[in-house]
DNA sequence: ATTCAAACTTACAAAAATGTAGGTACTTCC
DNA sequence: GGAAGTACCTACATTTTTGTAAGTTTGAAT
């Protein structure tokens, strides 16, 4: 019902609107390597080292900073086994798998239809 | 077949390797402004004010950079009408078309889901 | 004569993202 | 003993992105 004596009426989700905290997930998650990370993941558990090998470019750096933000935003668990040398486990979470579909098939269609940016690209 | 006496071999386009042209376009589609521009021009032809009004939070230099640059790529269309003051229209191509419906599923997937990310947002 | 509007552009400044290099802890292998 | 592997963190430098404010052009409205 969304309107008691003291609550303010919640505008519906929309990405277009400045404070919408829709916007900070959507920036989240089309960051650089946080759609590749979430893509990677999408074929399983990895652990940090195999992110890396399997992003080309990423450094160890910015892995490690994607990979907290997207814990933080509930899309990704981290599983930390105590042992020495350290065994970390990074999968999707249930939500971070429907965010991953959909990045998959954006990024499925990119590369399905690359041939007509290329003339694009060449300029 | 991909393969006379001259050409090399064209990997498969791979948004995971780090040189196929496809992660630029991935990014550009992705970028902060362009995944906005890209889901307004869904509903069809507008002009470049009317994309400020509708774009929160959107300055016109960065909606003038982030125009040119979908332009370039091919998804969106330009059209300016030689009068003054200035009349310019923008549209999608049927590529930009494309690449917006699957930007338009995540953002309303991102919106649907939000209370889910919520409780993540608070921390 | 002044103001206004459109769709930009440009210069400059500030903020954010990214990269590089090095370090850590501990264990196993050579 | 020394090297290698794991999953990071930290400081620092550089690059990229973004914002702000101002200027441009031309005709029409006040």
């Amino acid at each position: 019902m969304n309107s008691d004596r003291f609550s303010l009426p919640i505008p519906a989700p929309d990405v277009l609107s400045e404070r919408c905290p829709s916007r900070d997930v959507l920036r989240h998650m089309t960051s650089r390597w946080g759609t590749l990370v979430l893509i990677v993941l999408c074929h399983g558990t990895h652990r940090f080292s195999e992110l890396k090998r399997n992003i080309g470019g990423v450094s160890e750096r910015m892995l490690a900073q994607t990979l907290q933000q997207l814990e933080g935003d509930g899309l990704v668990l981290r599983v930390a086994h105590d042992v020495v040398p350290p065994h970390v486990e990074y999968s999707l979470t249930p939500l971070g798998q429907g965010a991953a579909d959909r990045l998959r098939e954006l990024a499925a269609w990119i590369e399905d239809n690359l041939p007509a940016f290329l003339p694009a690209q060449a300029a």
